[in-house]
DNA sequence: TATTGTTATACTCTATAACTATA
DNA sequence: TATAGTTATAGAGTATAACAATA
């Protein structure tokens, strides 16, 4: 999925003058609007650091759990491993991952920040809450709140790990 | 953006005994979440139609707003020409959709629906409302509405129009 | 036999740019 | 000159499948 860092057209949520029918009462065509908003907005913000949202979240949770294995990021960010092993390269390309030798399993390696990862991931997190800030700038902390809670319990449900529990 | 339609490994918004550190505050990490679930569940309920978010986007655009341009299209939907023409060669093999030739501007068509095209639309509707009903349905009519309003407030901010605007 | 990381390969989506036929 | 639709091409992202090393 390539979209346009820098569209010479910005996206319009609602072109004026068009019906958009059905589709303005769909919960799912409201998420997929925010979502490209959010998107291009981080994607122009963190260019610099030519860091993307997947790259973000793959920083973050290796950061935050050091010694992972490639595959469990795989399954954490819902990719396929060799989906993962692109992500490892780049970070390790821009020098802040590393795949450290695994003492207890030689196949497998745990996955690091080096020290220059660190310090880009604080300065990076610090760009990426300042775009989630400008995003969400319209609703008061409160509905931040409400909103996630009712976007974290929509994903939840999602059929998903329930589903194929239920024997979908 | 492929997604696997029926992933081997069921997504999960959050893997136990994992950190996920900053991302859970941020309300883009959020609605990225919620996005994965309903394009999962968008693609699985609506495969027997080969309809994706994008077709049926397009469909409903160019139902509501008869003798539309390719270009306007395009516009609307936030994608290049070219991937309007794919859009539309898709639809149009399917039977949904025709190119009229305009009598004002013999470059240009007006697009509208075939009679096949409005049946297919209402049971694909049918469909998609159900969808978007199981996603939504852990929140209560009023929490839906909620979201709705602060994902559409949201994505007005966006920066997009009133940054180019102000000559960002 | 199963798993880890890797590579090769292919497919989808979508952008840019060049082209044609009109305007 | 500019615009409408088209086509060719390329790139990003990500999947599947096969592989060697190890469990």
């Amino acid at each position: 999925m390539k979209r346009k860092a820098t569209p010479a057209e910005p996206f319009q949520p609602h072109v004026p003058g068009i019906e958009y029918g059905i589709l303005e009462g769909l919960l799912g065509f409201a998420v997929r609007r925010a979502q490209l908003v959010l998107y291009d907005d981080f994607m122009r913000a963190l260019a610099p650091w030519q860091i993307t949202p997947p790259r973000f979240s793959a920083l973050v949770i290796i950061s935050e759990n050091p010694g992972l294995k490639l595959t469990e990021l795989a399954k954490i960010l819902a990719v396929a491993r060799s989906g993962a092993v692109v992500l490892v390269d780049a970070l390790s390309e821009l020098g802040y991952v590393l795949r450290r030798d695994s003492v207890s399993d030689r196949r497998a390696f745990q996955l690091a920040l080096t020290a220059k990862g660190r310090r880009a991931l604080q300065a990076i997190s610090r760009e990426v809450q300042a775009h989630d800030r400008r995003i969400s700038s319209m609703l008061s902390k409160q509905e931040q709140v409400q909103l996630r809670a009712m976007l974290r319990r929509m994903a939840g449900v999602s059929g998903r790990a329930a589903a194929r529990a239920s024997g979908e």
